[in-house]
DNA sequence: TAACATACTGTAATTATATACAGTAAAAAT
DNA sequence: ATTTTTACTGTATATAATTACAGTATGTTA
């Protein structure tokens, strides 16, 4: 997906939104109306461009024939967290997963041990997470800690902050002025790749 | 999607399999050519017909402006199993939801209490199934005994099945002959639509 | 029994679409 | 310094595609 210009990717959009919205790849005519180019062939060369660079397959002779090569759908999964790295950076993101949760989900994240075992979510799980810096008391969020991400109970106890383990041999943590603290977002559902 | 005649779920199918294999839909000749119709006006009567039954929609002189009206991608979610029917019955699907399972998956089913609680599963969670009726010990297994549908883990000693509960509070299951018992599928993967 | 729906074949016309070729111009890579 | 890539306009053409019209035949509904 790299390596593309910024004329390359307002085509590669219009041809996604187009399949989104229509079902159906747009004609080299439709892209070029969308994009106010006054040649057909100016779609047709970013076409061809977009094919040589790999993002985009044609087939010759075939009406609407475009497909996207890699699956732009879904919502990314976000296996582990480099130092220094927004969490839905593209580098972190290990693939894009459908999102069979009935809500809107910013990212999958997979959870590293087993924190929180005893609110039924286990080492492995995705957890779907929406952005959210402000979350209510009870929910399970997603915190970064010095660098560190991890899934906690969020609980606001005078204007002091618990992030409560769902598991009697975890230690409970409480956030002082000297740690590096963030609310990444809110936790809002489980996908389990693995049942054993 | 009733009311259709077996040549038009033909012509459906073929525009629905076109569309998951290529990425757009058929055109006429496309239609006409794979179902060996001699002309291209076999498929587009189909088409009239198929859009006066509401399960498709045409966009008037698009190059294969056929849009399917369901979403039919995505595997069926079970709520409850209507008593003597397959559970997969169209009676007692809820809705499709996309699979986020990086495998193959028959159907979503609704857990109903609280049985599977130590191995994570919690009342609620959509249980990934994929139909088998060969299960190996240790398996999570959906099982049908007497009409009711439960989910167990499944362990064979000698030639005994247990159905065996992930819940302190609960009592295994030992299968005998006496009992209407069949296995239904074997769990897959989970997805939990709520957390709290 | 008439009207309508299903299920096609066959022809034809208009429009939709892909795509090549000929240019121009500027930026980037070699 | 030259080649290549990017980013278009403009023209043209062959073919891809929709869609109407004219039939034939059978089965179903009103």
């Amino acid at each position: 997906m790299l390596n593309l210009t910024s004329q390359q990717i307002k085509v590669f959009d219009v041809i996604k939104n187009h399949l989104s919205l229509n079902g159906y790849p747009p004609t080299r005519a439709e892209i070029a109306r969308t994009l106010n180019f006054k040649s057909v062939n100016a779609a047709e060369s970013h076409i061809k461009a977009l094919v040589k660079k790999g993002v985009i397959e044609k087939v010759p002779g075939s009406s609407r024939g475009i497909r996207l090569v890699e699956d732009l759908t879904g919502v990314p999964l976000v296996g582990s967290v480099a130092a220094g790295m927004p969490i839905t950076a593209i580098e972190n993101v290990e693939k894009n997963i459908p999102n069979p949760l009935n809500k809107h989900v910013d990212y999958f994240l997979r959870v590293k041990g087993a924190s929180m075992v005893d609110a039924g979510i286990l080492e492995n799980d995705l957890v779907g997470v929406k952005k959210s810096f402000q979350p209510e008391t009870g929910q399970i969020v997603v915190a970064r800690i010095d660098e560190e991400v991890t899934l906690k109970r969020f609980k606001k106890i005078g204007n002091k902050v618990h992030l409560i383990a769902e598991n009697k041999s975890f230690n409970d943590i409480l956030i002082d002025e000297s740690m590096n603290f963030i609310i990444e977002g809110i936790a809002v559902g489980i996908v389990r790749e693995n049942v054993n």
